[in-house]
RNA sequence: GCCCCUGUAGCUCAGUUGGACAGAGCGGCUGCCUUCUAAGCAGCGGGUCGCAGGUUCGAGUCCUGCCGGGGGCGCCA
């Protein structure tokens, strides 16, 4: 059982509900809501308006009778009854710091665990062989990390996947490009990510131009797919380049525990699945092509439109990959498959999903879900390139991230005339990192994101570096304490006589109901407005209430709310994968 | 043409399954560093929630239409 304030208020609301009215009212959602006015309480029920209808009853009448029924005494003040029909409620100081008191000693601070666990599926990043990791493949990284973090934290069994674009005819021209630069054979060689790309240009360009090489690529293509040794070797090359240069922007990240299980890993499986879909009867050839319709879906002519499941010339597209995947993960147990992929893909995954369900290949108990994503966009609102047009390398915008964070720490120390702190290079990483991150997590993720260095490090507002040097500042006064390495023994008796304890012990309360929400709604905005009010209630309480100069036992209270503060922030953060520092 | 997303303060954005007088941050202006990190705090200004209808006791939120922005629309992934 939930005891944030919000399920607390919820079953009584609802008990109360049924002893005033009877069992078989049906009751009206929600049953309890947060005020968005404070004057209005901490909480408010407006479930008597709804009712009023129903019953026949004045909703002044029914949020009396409810507000009569209603026992809260040991966690709210009295009810209080207001005009059209509310029924609003106000934690109880003394609730409120015995809560806080227990999440002292909670290393969860309140967050239950799931109460139907199961294996998740988070497929994100997705990063493609023979490129450069993008700006499009930092929001997938950033988003799927965080969305993996909180279901594990949930105690789901969590599996980060690396959909990896490993396959596809374009290995073919590349392959055989290869050949005619010199690279045949040279397996051994190093080469580096940049200059892969420059080949895959080259490759690209001739085989636009160029009828024979057009010929050859497609026969690599064919060696590819039948396991020819030596094309297989030049593809392995490729991957395994790839996959080391993208290696330095997960560390950098601190993205790990994701598994690479590109798209080759499916090769094996697609022609079954082909030949299930034509023995489910779900196949139609069309212009050569094997297709799935799907009802719903029309293309530009507003023709039915088919997902592709076999090309005409026999080869299979993504669709089919997708297809092979989704299969798989459904039959090795998962209960929930989430696919952290751009917006631009929320048709071909609807259409997947529905042909997987068709197939029955999804049981209804199994969710698969599309989390899209809206663009990243260059500060002039246009999607962000380099002044050559090319795509931004997600190391160079990391790395700019990371240099500008430590030219304000250097500054910083001069300005103070103090000398370069020794870590300098740890600080940097850690806030330019947290402040890519945070810029982007605490955006709605479905909108399109307009990245600007100067807001996320602008070291004001809702910003990582904000919540980070809020955690600094804390983590100083408890070292100071001797708090630094957890309490000293029990958790203190907690006191809130001042409105700012209060207004903290109150956002405190309820990290459990933040994370839950952003489980299922997987919007990580919601959990960085918490963590931003958290910061900014705690400076306001910084402000005003003295810790360490006060006498006990407020001093010890006062430490608590500094512990769990400290605490809240660091889960959160650890949530979305953004670290901490004890000094900055 | 069809489908999806979107339009809230000068700028960037929040706004929980409809709930009370729409909130932050940035920028602008004014105060506060012999006191636990001023990357902070206190305060002042600023909005016909794109437009028009509709549903409802109640609409930024739901429905319809229109206007503007973004994305997608059969053998690339």
């Amino acid at each position: 059982m939930a005891r944030t304030p919000h399920d607390l208020l919820r079953a009584r609301v609802g008990a109360a509900v049924a002893s005033a009215f009877g069992d078989d009212v049906e009751v009206p959602e929600p049953l309890v809501v947060p005020t968005t006015d404070p004057r209005h309480g901490d909480y408010t029920s407006p479930v008597a308006m709804g009712l009023a209808r129903a019953l026949g009853r004045a909703p002044h009448e029914l949020a009396q009778r409810l507000a009569d029924a209603l026992e809260v005494s040991d966690l709210a003040e009295p009810p209080e009854v207001v005009r059209p029909g509310f029924v609003n409620l106000r934690l109880h100081p003394r609730w409120l710091a015995r809560r806080v008191g227990e999440l002292a000693g909670d290393g969860r601070l309140g967050v239950e665990p799931a109460t139907a666990p199961t294996r998740v599926v988070v497929d994100y990043s997705g990063p493609n062989v023979a490129k450069a990791m993008h700006v499009g493949h930092l929001r997938s990284t950033i988003i799927g990390d965080s969305v993996a973090n909180v279901a594990e934290l949930l105690g789901h069994d969590v599996e980060r996947v690396n959909h990896v674009g490993d396959w596809g005819t374009q290995f073919g021209m590349l392959i055989a490009h290869l050949d005619d630069v010199g690279y045949r054979g040279v397996e051994g060689r190093s080469a580096s990510l940049a200059e892969i790309e420059d080949l895959y240009r080259a490759a690209n360009a001739r085989f636009a131009a160029d009828d024979a090489f057009r010929q050859r690529a497609r026969q690599r293509v064919v060696e590819l797919q039948s396991g020819d040794p030596e094309t297989h070797s030049a593809w392995r090359w490729l991957v395994a380049l790839s996959m080391a240069e993208n290696q330095a922007v997960y560390d950098l990240l601190g993205v790990h525990d994701l598994v690479v299980r590109g798209e080759s890993t499916y090769q094996p499986m697609l022609a079954e699945v082909v030949a299930d879909l034509e023995a489910a009867g779900l196949v139609v050839v069309d212009d050569g092509a094997k297709c799935v319709f799907v009802e719903g879906f029309t293309n530009a002519e507003g023709e039915p439109l088919p997902l592709i499941v076999q090309k005409a010339d026999g080869g299979y597209n993504y669709d089919t990959t997708d297809l092979a995947a989704l299969r798989s993960r459904a039959e090795l147990g998962a209960g929930r498959v989430v696919y952290v992929v751009d917006a631009g893909q929320s048709q071909h995954f609807q259409m997947v999903f529905a042909v997987a369900r068709m197939a029955g290949w999804l049981p209804d108990g199994v969710e698969a879900t599309h989390l899209a994503f809206g663009l990243v966009l260059g500060e002039g609102g246009r999607r962000l390139r380099t002044r050559s047009g090319d795509s931004v390398r997600l190391v160079d915008l990391l790395d700019e991230a990371v240099q500008r964070a430590r030219r304000f720490v250097v500054e910083r120390a001069e300005e103070r005339g103090e000398p370069v702190p020794a870590d300098v290079d740890e600080v940097a990483r850690v806030v330019g990192v947290g402040a890519v991150k945070y810029a982007d997590l605490s955006q709605h993720r479905q909108s399109n994101y307009v990245l600007s260095f100067d807001r996320m490090l602008s070291l004001k507002g809702n910003t990582a570096p904000y919540l980070q040097y809020a955690y600094a500042r804390i983590r100083s006064i408890l070292r100071e304490a001797g708090w630094a390495d957890g309490l000293p023994g029990e958790p203190p008796a907690v006191t809130l006589d001042e409105p700012q304890e209060l207004e903290l012990a109150k956002r405190l309360v309820v990290t459990g109901d933040v994370v839950h929400r952003v489980a299922e709604d997987y919007l990580s905005n919601h959990l960085c407005t918490h963590l931003f009010e958290v910061a900014q209630t705690y400076h306001q309480f910084y402000e005003h209430c003295p810790v360490l100069r006060s006498p006990e036992p407020l001093r010890s209270s006062r430490l608590a709310l500094c512990a769990v503060t400290a605490a809240t922030l660091r889960l959160g953060l650890g949530l979305l994968g953004i670290e901490v520092l004890d000094r900055i």
